[in-house]
DNA sequence: ACATTTTTTTACTCATGCGTCAATAAAATA
DNA sequence: TATTTTATTGACGCATGAGTAAAAAAATGT
């Protein structure tokens, strides 16, 4: 019989665990080297083992980018969902989606692959996406408007704004990988004050 | 003799004018899909030429990207340059440089070539184009840690404020391409002004 | 028109890397 | 221990795409 479910993990555990952990070493690889310079040989023998083994999890190459991705769009949407549920003003909504975003982002570290990649997969992934994506987009974009409605922010143009942080934001990870120094916290906050004061001294 | 030189154009110069256009259409399409993902005959027949056609102008795929990224390069150093011969205070060289460096990203336009794909090159190359980036957000915070002196900037993160703007200057022409509605002169203010005065309201 | 040089093409070689298949090893079950 | 299921491997087929060599074509000069 030998498990009676405590501590042991069960087969689909495992396996599921694994295929977590293969997704991972892929995800980074990706994001250091870009899709298509890395080869799966490469991936297998950092997990230590044979490429045909990834095969036993993945269907193709093109599939592991895709779930590595989606490891991605979900800390967007994750935020996106936690933001519609928070209650406050469009303001405080806005501040929490994006910090919360920036964190999400970090933790998930090496998950992060470059939009870039997208290209690479077929058309119907690539919509699924890049939907997604807009979902979040969007969201930003109203709260936005609604933050200037309520006079919190100044009437800014709501698609520069919106752009201006989801694009910086794609490279926090970059540099934040290089140097450790910070927390997550710390360099979210640090970013979001950027964005919400700008950096110019307040005239007395 | 045919050619005294007025309107006609000389051996040389031809051949230089090829070599521009080519390197314009294969910075282009390394931005759409990426360095690995593209290859020499999609450029070629781009141009219209066949693959072997380049290799008369490039020396391999590699020197094709290595100078694609001087292209991109260049703009940073330009903006540099002019920067450090402007007359005014740090607050005003540090808009003109970011401004001016927007600009050129945008002027050059297809040239841009995503930084992700400097890891293709041979490590000589590299280091050099590493180093001029290097060159340019020392100066940049340079000018941030004098104006913050000046009174002109809050005492920000000198690094983090730097690598903000630098970062998300890079995905400007992404998502600029896609909607030609605004001058590469309105973007660039609109920029400017985000991550110079944030978006929040001033309390009266 | 003829010779020479510059440019481009056609037709290849060769390495890389995705994906498959049959064979094995490991683990669970009986 | 024997049997079946799960996991992994080694050895291959095959397509793509970088780079080359030699020949053809176009431009230039005499």
């Amino acid at each position: 019989m030998a498990n009676w479910n405590g501590a042991v993990a069960s087969r689909e555990e495992v396996r599921e665990l694994k295929r977590r952990a293969a997704l991972r070493v892929a995800a980074r690889i990706f994001n250091e080297k870009g899709y298509h310079a890395t080869s799966l040989d490469e991936v297998a023998e950092e997990i230590g083992v044979t490429k045909t083994a990834l095969y036993y999890y993945f269907k193709n190459k093109e599939q592991l980018l895709y779930e590595c991705l989606k490891l991605t769009y979900n800390c967007g949407q994750t935020a996106r969902l936690e933001a519609e549920g928070f209650d406050g003003s469009a303001f405080d909504k806005l501040s929490f989606l994006y910090k919360r975003f920036m964190e999400l982002l970090m933790e998930e570290r090496g998950a992060y692959t470059t939009m870039a990649n997208i290209r690479a997969l077929p058309e119907e992934a690539q919509e699924e996406l890049i939907d997604r994506r807009r979902q979040l987009d969007r969201y930003s974009r109203m709260l936005i408007e609604k933050a200037i409605q309520e006079g919190a922010l100044r009437p800014v143009d709501v698609r520069i704004t919106s752009n201006f942080f989801l694009g910086a934001v794609n490279w926090i990870l970059r540099w934040h990988t290089e140097d450790d120094a910070m927390s997550p916290d710390e360099v979210s906050a640090h970013f979001l004050d950027l964005f919400m004061n700008g950096i110019v001294a307040k005239k007395a």
